[in-house]
DNA sequence: TTGTAGGCGTTATCAC
DNA sequence: GTGATAACGCCTACAA
């Protein structure tokens, strides 16, 4: 079904039927009452591509996430999708992998989508090879990276300050009295990069020592298990422990249970995200939220500014802050 | 950049620029080689849209979520997307929310992008308004729905069987010497209702009270607390609940551990869904397995079957199962 | 082996 | 008010 469908069986051209199609002014009412009626019949909906292919604007967004089941991110990927909408957008979204090969790959494809903007969640795209894509394939639309930046003219970047936000929960510690405290990490991303040195940092300017960095090697359950068993076997005067993700602090909390330890009477716990995941935990998590929904409202408004064509600030430093649950004291 | 803008560069006409980037015989090797020198040169990407307006065939799919940071639903869409993403589709992700009229919405802008498929995640789907949208909108392309079904003749249905599972978590935990059962619903879609009723089936059939139902009013820890505590305020004598879903089980859970009941001893817990959340759970939950990963295979390949057309089945239905975890003996 | 012409569905610019 | 006509970027006969 297309408008010259439309306009042979209303005995009109097809731009009187565009016309219609699209409000525009300069029809006679019964010739437009006469198509709506038939638009109506068919349930005649123009196709986007032709459109787009005329007006040069696809109104699609692209949306890279590296895994949209990650939590984290599936919160953004929501609230920018459903702003979007509104304004009728579409997003695609691809989950591009850790990859480069396959992030390269699926920012090809976004050009070839000839996506109007781009959405990068996640500080794994902080990286040389996306920096390279970007120059090649979406060059002239803007590009928001949401915990991530890249010095670029069209990409702008929304952070949170992990860094200070780590570091003041080393501090919140020590004023609880904690001054053994380790530091489990699950990944090696420049956003978990960032607050392993925040760590360091916050250890080393108290005069402590800065070195207890342990590897869950995986953003799992059992892999904050694991390193938390390993944690108590090296260092059984542990007092305290932050965990980079909420995930890893749950499997660390499991194993404290485990090995009979009471939290937060004799260690005290912190994760990162403020995410569900801590509410569930037993007691509830202590976590350095990192502004995930402030994060994708800054976002979504960089994104709208850059598409209307106004300025926007390249780059944005969230701060975060600690929620107190009940695995501090 | 266009392949006329190759085509010129090269000195060459556009039909040969698109033979060589369409890879097709018939071009001589030299020319092929000039061409492809500066398809390199400017990183020449191709216009999906336009390409499909003349190929008739978008390359796109729907995919139709009532909400992406329901857990239960993020992986099937993470798993329809990386494996269509192989096959060179591109997936569009709707957020539709709970009402009709932007589902509706939603189905009609799948027709705009001229989708070959659409996927729709989710029970809430199985509804009148859902199906008359499909009919109006997306009459000829296959509609693959995950958790529930409509009986149209290109509509494909992937269905859990939730109602015997429950029905089955009875069984199971009156074998365990729990009789005292009561099950926590949270909300009113048609999978939650295919729960309630299995456990009422279940619990008629043992000639156990079938109607001690309770409403968490919302898919929240919360919701599942509050719940709870009806439970226990209203029948001190329950030793064993059923939730609706792992998230509500969570709450409960905590209700249970503030109340200072001991799980699995006094009462035992059963939540539905398998998610992360009952591993994080302490004591762990046992969950009904309803088989979402299964079901996202499932529906890739009949989707992937009804793309290449032949054959699929039309009503799929998997078991379920439970996983059997702290939360009962 | 190559180029020309026509068309995919739509919109915009003209004449009429 | 209305209707040809020419784009938009690409592909595919068909002709050369």
């Amino acid at each position: 079904m297309t408008i010259y469908d439309i306009a042979r069986e209303a005995g009109v051209s097809a731009s009187s039927v565009s016309r219609v199609i699209n409000n525009k002014a300069g029809v006679k009412p019964e010739t437009r009452k006469k198509v709506q009626r038939l638009l109506k019949k068919y349930h005649y909906t123009p196709d986007a591509a032709a459109r787009g292919l005329v007006s040069q604007s696809s109104k699609i967004i692209g949306i890279l996430i590296a895994d949209i089941r990650n939590i984290h991110h599936t919160d953004g990927a929501y609230y920018i999708e459903r702003r979007l909408a509104a304004l009728n957008y579409c997003c695609i979204i691809l989950n591009t992998g850790d990859d480069d090969d396959s992030r390269a790959q699926a920012i090809s494809i976004l050009e070839q989508r000839r996506v109007e903007a781009a959405v990068l969640i996640g500080s794994s795209f902080q990286a040389e090879s996306v920096s390279q894509a970007i120059q090649r394939h979406l060059k002239d639309v803007p590009v928001v990276m949401i915990n991530a930046f890249i010095d670029l003219p069209n990409v702008y970047g929304i952070l949170s300050d992990e860094f200070h936000g780590v570091e003041s929960c080393v501090k919140f510690l020590t004023e609880k009295g904690r001054t053994h405290l380790a530091f489990v990490r699950d990944c090696y991303t420049p956003s978990c990069q960032q607050k392993v040195e925040g760590f360091q940092s916050g250890m080393a300017s108290l005069g402590l020592n800065p070195q207890r960095v342990y590897d869950a090697g995986e953003t799992t359950i059992s892999g904050g298990y694991q390193a938390t068993l390993q944690v108590l076997k090296e260092h059984p005067e542990t007092d305290g422990i932050i965990f980079s993700v909420d995930l890893i602090a749950a499997g660390g909390l499991r194993a404290l249970y485990d090995q009979g330890i009471s939290v937060p009477e004799q260690i005290s716990v912190i994760g990162v995200d403020n995410s569900i995941y801590g509410e569930i935990c037993i007691p509830k998590l202590t976590s350095l939220d990192n502004k995930t929904f402030d994060s994708s409202i800054a976002a979504y408004r960089v994104l709208v500014d850059c598409l209307e064509n106004k300025t926007a600030a390249r780059q944005m430093i969230l701060p975060s802050a600690i929620v107190v649950r009940e695995s501090t004291p």
